[in-house]
DNA sequence: CTGTTAGCGCCTTCAA
DNA sequence: TTGAAGGCGCTAACAG
């Protein structure tokens, strides 16, 4: 076996084999300018003889687009990502375009070099779900001339974005479970420095404000992504003995899939069931909701459209043929599923509770 | 605001800013070759005050290197894939490789296209994880002087690949139910055709085999990974008047996140329950086998170890250095993670059904 | 140690 | 309709 395999065939190779000029070849194989059906036709069968394909690189050296676009998000194997980048994808797919992906694991740090590299790599757009700072100032100095889609992210009116309406689905939910006489709710969230995070307690609060109530501020937990946070946490407001200014929450809202997961299982291990004992509002990222029993009432929206609406936000920007389209904003709302895993209060106060681990007694 | 952003700097004007050749500001840059202390400050200044950075396009030109690897799968959404890209990508990054990634949506025709499309844009290496063909053929015309890397797939003996042990995983988790006492079981694999499932399907026949007996043919469902069709396909072996040739089966093996939810939801639906009526083993892709009751007992195995040992096969492969290692293989095993969702045979007997659905009596 | 030069493969003017 | 030539930004040879 030859050690170095035949270089690939150029578009000078093929002009050659088909007794043309290079630039000749060029316009055949693109259909560009005015070219004969002959040419066309000798210039296509040298190409194919020589198993000719055009070189991307060299393309996009001339064109100055790459046909890349790029997508930073904390952690791809999260549900909620995977299932926006896979619309994304699709797309993209579908327009011609490519997709370029990286994790920033919530690194500050990262995602600026991550950024640089895509810059570096000549992306022709990028789409931002992670970023740990949210400002326009950021972006305007790290992406500046490449056209940027933010993910849930705010980085002031000059930058396109889809955001989710995480304010009235937070409300939505809260509002429900303070109907049901709920008044120690838990809201557990990811992200308490960004925009979901800020929408969810806004919409939390107003919740409680509109019916002249106040949310118990210690029952907030704002913290990134993870599962064996949220379960000792969560075990934490469960199992310490219940104050008279802090009583244990009577129910719970978990608004990211990791996060709902470690509460699940903390309400588990503490002995308590849902709903009898406790009640939760669930997110509908993955299907683990409709597989527990009982199944869990969750706020849901769209992660296709999410996907989709960022990926034809821009491409839109990237169409070269409109001059330079205002920043625009797609506003994904949200939808309270409801299923079995919220009663009443009432209900829950007569069932006292059965602990499994009887060590922590 | 100007329409037009001002072009991006250039290594020409490094040079000129510093006052020195463009070829010398490329080594100072780059250090590579002998430059002074002197002219390296130099130039990183001037790098620095005009806001400079390589453009990786034009050096991929010149290096025949672009610094990217693709990965391609069937679907970037399953949690299986998720897993195996997250881990990839963070090795990939460590190493300073950027990571492109396709879903084909089990589609040939779209998996030979993306082939091609990677090529054209020249990327590094591949990793090969969806082909709904497995040839050596295929591979050697599609990627012919690219880097592979196989995902789970048999492309012949010259190629590199990551490969799970499935034959003993299946046969491990057979063996369990027979030993249990089960001898209808039904197997649910997607990836009929694929080294997968037919890895599985072997291992599922030889645990019958050694024990003396047959496996019914009847209960060997091999389909590409899909919820509705598991459901469906788990619910017509459930409610379908038991005969004595084809009893309805007293336990399900299921590969495939997908599938098992699906599977998950027939046996629910069909008044059954796990383990007292029909036990499950499923797959340890996700951790919605905690969160179910009971917990299910699963095949695991390490998949941030599979999309580890895939990026690093492929970059061992990139080393320029080294001059062109041996085809490896890594073989990934599997666990029996024992739960609580699998029974003898006998105490499930003795039970009569409930069933949910009353208008199908 | 540094400057000059020649392309990498392609597209796109400009002439013919 | 076609051919010739220039250059995208960079690196790597070769001179000095």
């Amino acid at each position: 076996m030859s050690q170095a395999s035949k270089p690939r065939a150029t578009i000078r190779d093929v002009a050659r084999q088909a007794g043309v000029s290079i630039g000749t070849a060029s316009r055949a194989l693109n259909r560009t300018g005015r070219v004969s059906d002959e040419t066309i036709a000798l210039v296509a069968k040298a190409a194919r003889q020589l198993g000719y394909a055009p070189d991307g690189v060299a393309r996009s050296m001339r064109t100055r687009s790459t046909g890349v676009v790029g997508i930073l998000v904390s952690d791809l194997s999260n549900p909620l990502y995977a299932a926006i980048i896979t619309a994304a994808e699709t797309a993209f797919q579908a327009a011609g375009y490519s997709l370029l992906v990286a994790s920033t694991h919530n690194r500050q740090a990262k995602e600026r070099s991550l950024i640089d590299i895509f810059r570096g790599r000549r992306v022709d757009g990028l789409i931002l779900g992670a970023c740990e700072t949210e400002s326009a100032d950021m972006l305007s100095r790290l992406a500046e001339d490449i056209p940027v889609v933010a993910l849930d992210r705010d980085f002031g009116p000059d930058c396109a974005g889809v955001h989710v309406d995480h304010y009235n689905g937070a409300l939505k939910a809260t509002q429900y479970l303070l109907n049901l006489g709920h008044r120690r709710i838990a809201l557990f969230t990811p992200g308490a420095h960004l925009r979901p995070g800020r929408e969810r307690i806004a919409g939390f609060r107003d919740a409680y404000t509109q019916m002249g109530l106040t949310p118990g501020s210690d029952l907030v937990r704002m913290e990134r992504s993870a599962m064996e946070f949220a379960f000792s946490e969560a075990l934490a407001l469960l199992s310490s003995a219940p104050t008279a200014e802090a009583p244990s929450p009577t129910a719970f809202i978990c608004l990211g899939t990791r996060i709902m997961t470690g509460v699940l299982q903390a309400i588990r291990h503490s002995g308590r069931s849902i709903p009898d004992d406790v009640s939760m509002v669930g997110v509908g990222d993955s299907d683990i909701s409709l597989l527990v029993s009982p199944n869990i009432t969750t706020l849901t929206w769209n992660l296709g459209a999410v996907g989709t609406a960022a990926a034809e936000l821009l491409l839109k920007q990237l169409d070269a043929a409109a001059p330079r389209p205002a920043p625009e904003r797609v506003l994904i709302t949200t939808e309270l599923m409801l299923r079995d895993s919220c009663a009443p209060l009432r209900a829950q106060a007569t069932k006292p509770h059965r602990h499994k681990n009887q060590e922590t007694q």
